[in-house]
DNA sequence: TCAAAAGTCAAACACTTGTTCATGAAAGCT
DNA sequence: AGCTTTCATGAACAAGTGTTTGACTTTTGA
């Protein structure tokens, strides 16, 4: 009944009580999205009595780190939090964008779980435009300065405007390029005097949406 | 006791009741952070059984957009569901990081708000490290793939190793290079041939912290 | 060393709240 | 019109859970 948030019941001996409710707490609501109760918090924090986890509650509340509404149950909210470094966010200004990892061979490439996490993302640079994320693989695109492990950010789009650094589908696998034409003829450009530039037949090849941004997290 | 969603209580007369109790759920917890009782969602939805909520509960987690586990109080939890856009984020999944505007003279930079605005980022890619975001203006690290109009991730540190690309302030002003040394003596290197080394000396230089990542959203 | 304070517990109580049941009205269908 | 199904209601029950009380133990401080 209460064993989801399977295990390690009392902490460290040194940490003292109230430290353990309120990190168990904060944990139970990670885990579960709801309140615990104060009998969860029993079994979580290693008290024995309800009441002393009573105690503890309303002294965290004092102490502004939760909500604690008096009769009411699974009620505990946490009043974020410790710091400036930890801040209150009003999700709706923050956007979980998902990490679209191997592209497998079906078509709705964005239906169900072909991602594996989200990153989050501010709203105020995607708007309400949709978008996911795609890891860069080789160097196709030094020269643009997209790099081997970079993410990039795709807006969804199936149409590219000549010059556009987009991200497309070629034979069931997800690429980055500058769209562009030759003479007439649409070509996906690598930009890396290495490669060649790839004819671009919508038979084979799908545009994905259009690179509006990049996140680099491995600097050397 | 339940006035807290103020209002509206029954909805247009048209919409079915089930949609009512699924929308009233919704807007409860997206305004309380906690699951609303069935007795509640009776005054939401304008139903007066608690029997007709209970119903339509079990029948939207049939249809597998709530998640009501039977016997436990307050808690219903969203299964998200439709948009993906829009995600309720666990705030302690993400960190507001601040992006430092023009460094001002005085010595503290990051003590007040030198800073003009927040950028969320995933807890994921910082960890527990404080860091802060700085907008590079200039071409002098081009050869390390960090453009004009980069957001720059950077953690706070006061030391670098050689080879580190780190954030400084020279004489009051705030910038990016790679720091080394040349016969000994410490440097700080642009990556553009047109730019010549910087002497280091802890007079007038100051580290910041060690880039960690970076933030591109003008791509072209 | 003694008394006050703090920490912990067990048990009981009372209220919130999930769940069930029987009933009746409204709507669909033959 | 009759029958079945759906929708809704109110009452009652049972369980989960917040809260209180009093006692016992440990720590603190003079």
């Amino acid at each position: 009944m209460s064993d989801s948030t399977s295990g390690k019941g009392r902490e460290s001996k040194s940490m003292k009580s109230i430290d353990r409710v309120y990190k168990y707490v904060r944990q139970y609501i990670r885990d579960n999205a709801i309140s615990p109760s104060v009998r969860d918090i029993c079994a979580g924090s290693g008290l024995k009595s309800t009441s002393s986890v009573h105690t503890y509650l309303r002294k965290l509340d004092e102490m502004g780190k939760i909500e604690y509404r008096p009769g009411m149950r699974r009620a505990i909210i946490l009043k974020d939090t410790d710091s400036a470094t930890v801040t209150p966010v009003p999700s709706s200004d923050v956007v979980a964008v998902p990490v679209i990892g191997k592209i497998t061979a079906g078509q709705p490439i964005f239906a169900h779980e072909d991602y594996e996490e989200n990153i989050f993302i501010s709203r105020s640079v995607i708007g309400s435009n949709e978008c996911f994320l795609l890891k860069v693989s080789g160097t196709s695109m030094i020269n643009a300065h997209i790099l081997d492990g970079d993410y990039i950010l795709v807006r969804k789009q199936n149409h590219a405007d000549e010059g556009d650094i987009i991200a497309a589908l070629i034979d069931n696998e997800a690429t980055v390029k500058r769209f562009g034409k030759l003479n007439g003829v649409p070509y996906l450009f690598p930009e890396n005097d290495l490669y060649s530039p790839i004819p671009f037949n919508t038979e084979d090849c799908q545009i994905l949406g259009k690179v509006v941004g990049l996140h680099r997290y491995s600097i050397s």
